[in-house]
DNA sequence: CGCTTATATGATTAATTAATCATATAATCA
DNA sequence: TGATTATATGATTAATTAATCATATAAGCG
């Protein structure tokens, strides 16, 4: 495969590679939310929740508009939430059969 | 959506999310190889591509045997291969609705 | 205008990451 | 056994990352 290709769907899997911003992302399924929303919808801290939106701009993940003072932020592309349902159907078998969760978290 | 869950799914993406480690997860598409096919197959330092598979095993992507002197490995799951693959057709998409190659290397 | 609310950003810090070199281990073979 | 081949790993370094606090900007409202 070419070399942009590699590294341009590795920032890809990076800017989705991170907590907050998975969780920023599943609070985003059903559709815009503004970022006044988000913060508490996630209990993040305010600079660092606008970084990380900010992150996944730059990787078009996200698109963002001005309605007024807020920012209202949406998942540019539906096919985003399948690679993460592929994910955690991927992390559902590793379960089974590695038995990861107690591996890890017991 | 539980905290360990997510922990989990950004660690699984983080394992994804290196170009070197794309390299060998693409080397492996036709099934195991031994790591010293691998290095000259994506032309990489031995003791970092030995680095990076074992951050891949750690996360439970690849797995590997001992067949004599060598270390034979392979993708645990072809689904790993189906999310590559939507990451590719996202990228795209975001090509061609952003010009992002454009953007970053023209 | 001055206040409030929403967001962005500079500066700092601690932690993690990737790469590299040198070397150690381990298996095979002559 | 000694040489060769394959792999792993310690140590180091430079770069990147995530979080946080403080502050700046900017929009709307009374």
């Amino acid at each position: 495969m070419e070399e942009q290709v590699i590294e341009l769907k590795a920032e890809i899997l990076k800017a989705m590679a991170q907590p907050t911003r998975l969780r920023i992302l599943e609070c985003l399924r059903n559709g815009e939310k503004c970022i006044c929303e988000i913060v508490p919808a996630i209990d993040g801290e305010q600079s660092n929740i606008s970084r990380h939106i900010s992150v996944m701009q730059k990787t078009h993940l996200v698109s963002t508009r001005k309605e007024g003072v807020r920012v209202m932020v949406r998942v540019r592309d539906p096919k985003i939430f399948e690679i993460l349902d592929h994910v955690g159907l991927l992390l559902k078998k590793q379960i089974v059969e590695t038995g990861k969760l107690i591996d890890k978290f017991a």
